[in-house]
DNA sequence: CAGATTCGTAAGTTAGTACTTACTGTAAGC
DNA sequence: GCTTACAGTAAGTACTAACTTACGAATCTG
């Protein structure tokens, strides 16, 4: 499965706040790194998570490397919960009806 | 953050698995496990991360219990993932754009 | 009522991972 | 060329979590 790592990528909070970070424009490890709870390589050890998921890319930009999103992995996240939605919502549905046949709590 | 343990819970393998499994309509517990590399009361524990993170739900059924997918969590997840979509979609084509300003690479 | 199903929980083990400090490599500036 | 800034990697540690077997609680069956 080609999401696998994605999900598993995002599932850490500080991987999901270096994210949000990117997301308001690239940066540079250091930049990212500046302000986290954390020491620098663990940002560049997320940032390596990240990049195989394929969440983000980068480019070398003189002697710094400057990470911004790439919309690949969350593409194939947002394509697999897609494939659930209809069927959840579909069974959700079902089931209220199962509770509550009358409709008698609208 | 809401969304956190519904992308922990979606990280594990066999708990997509599971979940899969259960998008394709409720199942009891001995059912899900049945097939599966892993034994029933493992089966228990990730049904019980799946519904802490509002993945499923669950009601008694005689001696049984049935496990349905609950739409909550995963609207929840598909929300979060939008609010960065449109962000990554203009941070991607801004990025093609200084590598190719010219557009000789269509 | 006794035995059989079905399931959740407790306890313990093992593997993975998130973090640290220390080191190495590479590009920029004097 | 030498120093400084920036970033990836190596090694080691501590914590989490995924799994197992064993057990207890609740329900159906004969």
């Amino acid at each position: 499965m080609a999401n696998a790592n994605a999900f598993a990528a995002l599932a850490d909070p500080t991987r999901r706040e270096v994210f949000e970070r990117l997301a308001r424009g690239p940066r540079s490890v250091g930049e990212l790194a500046q302000g986290l709870p954390v020491s620098r390589p663990a940002v560049s050890q997320h940032l390596k998570v990240l990049k195989e998921a394929g969440l983000v890319t980068d480019r070398p930009e003189g002697a710094r490397r400057v990470y911004q999103i790439d919309p690949q992995g969350l593409g194939q996240i947002r394509a697999w919960l897609d494939r659930f939605w209809e069927a959840a919502l579909e069974a959700f549905k079902a089931e209220v009806e199962r509770e509550d046949p009358e409709g008698t709590n609208p």
